[in-house]
DNA sequence: ATGATTAGTTATCAACTGATAATTTGCCCT
DNA sequence: AGGGCAAATTATCAGTTGATAACTAATCAT
């Protein structure tokens, strides 16, 4: 019973390294579409090897699914999303505007929503550790630097503030769904959804820090 | 082997009507925790039956979670929601702010969101369905209803407004997927959430509608 | 070249899966 | 009471699953 290799080509060897990223590579791929619930088998006969294999690279099932995570989650985020939304040289709007448009280039892929979603399911820690990352390294600074721009202190973020963030945060992310996970063919682009956000999100805190400065 | 009713109570028999109710109902808590993957040996240990039974209700388990799609989407709608948002004997913002505490009532439960997102992943097209009924019952009743305060034309419902509604409407959305899917202890009530994000749309809207008048 | 090393395969296991057939048992009607 | 219908169970099948052991063959150092 052959398995594996569907053309006669000779066995290929790849080095130990080369093969665990391709197999993590293509698990991701593999996992977004079809669940983590899909078999370890089908996986193998997309990589073109016998399902064996996979256990020389990872101990478990369970070990290859936690570096698919490790390997969405981790690696892709941008250590210079800090300095950009840090950049005082560039005007608040335009750099938050920026700053959603870097972001949502990496989040908005097919494979990273679904993993994301697919693993929030199944619930463990990662998305509640993401979530929590994303509270403090983008909606706080997000907060911190209207603070700013509102002459108020920048080390009294309140959870009101914090709140109306996510809320434009959520609206830019659910585009990302909906276009990503229902495949709804956008009826605005991106750029246009992230600029009346962050207006919304400017005009809003404005707002919220003139009814504060005045009690 | 005895597989059903754990403890030795007799055997008891339901009516057909009443078992398959019964069926329907422990099926959506049992998928919306476990997904449409689990088994159903699994589904049926919870509902104290042995699994064949569940084959004289349904034919296939396919069936049954198309019974379970229906039952949590077509019957949790309330027709009463569209003469919600068009009763103008109530202001406009109270009215909006109605709808969506209404609408998040039934939408913020864990067992709907959950059968709600596995459904998505697994393609299909119920949620597509859902979808487009969101914005041909919610999101364009929500703007005729402006444009109409607003003195437009209410049958001229453009994409750029449809497109800021979907923002308002996500970031509500993605509150109740922080709080039921990522377990998230809430920071600010809804109500708060509700209230900041109509009066984000209707402050987007007027800003909107005013600019298109002066062209 | 040749032997050691190790990438890769074949064969196989035990548990689990959706589904069907045959059997048992509770309930209603007369 | 007891017969018949249908609810529910037992037994079982064929395919799938994660995982392991034993075998084969490509590559590398010498």
């Amino acid at each position: 019973m052959k398995d594996a290799s569907v053309s006669n080509e000779k066995r290929k060897r790849l080095s130990s390294d080369e093969r665990r990223a391709e197999f993590v590579q293509k698990a991701i791929e593999f996992f977004a579409e079809e669940g983590f619930t899909s078999s370890t088998r089908e996986l193998a006969k997309r990589l073109g090897v016998t399902q064996p294999l996979l256990y020389r690279y990872f101990d478990s099932k369970d070990e290859l699914i936690a570096e698919v995570y490790e390997t969405v989650y981790v690696r892709r985020w941008r250590p210079e999303w800090d300095e950009m939304l840090a950049d005082r040289s560039v005007a608040l709007r335009e750099r938050l505007i920026d700053f959603y448009l870097a972001y949502t280039e990496v989040v908005f892929q097919r494979d990273w929503m679904r993993i994301f979603l697919f693993a929030g399911l199944k619930g463990g820690e990662i998305n509640r550790r993401y979530i929590d990352r994303v509270r403090g390294s983008i909606l706080e600074p997000i907060i911190r630097e209207c603070r700013y721009r509102n002459d108020l202190p920048t080390d009294q973020v309140t959870d009101d503030e914090i709140e109306l963030a996510w809320s434009v945060h959520g609206g830019i992310y659910y585009y990302g769904v909906r276009t990503e996970i229902y495949g709804q063919t956008p009826i605005k682009g991106l750029d246009y959804v992230i600029e009346t956000s962050i207006d919304s999100l400017l005009l809003a805190l404005d707002r919220f820090h003139a009814a504060a400065g005045r009690t």
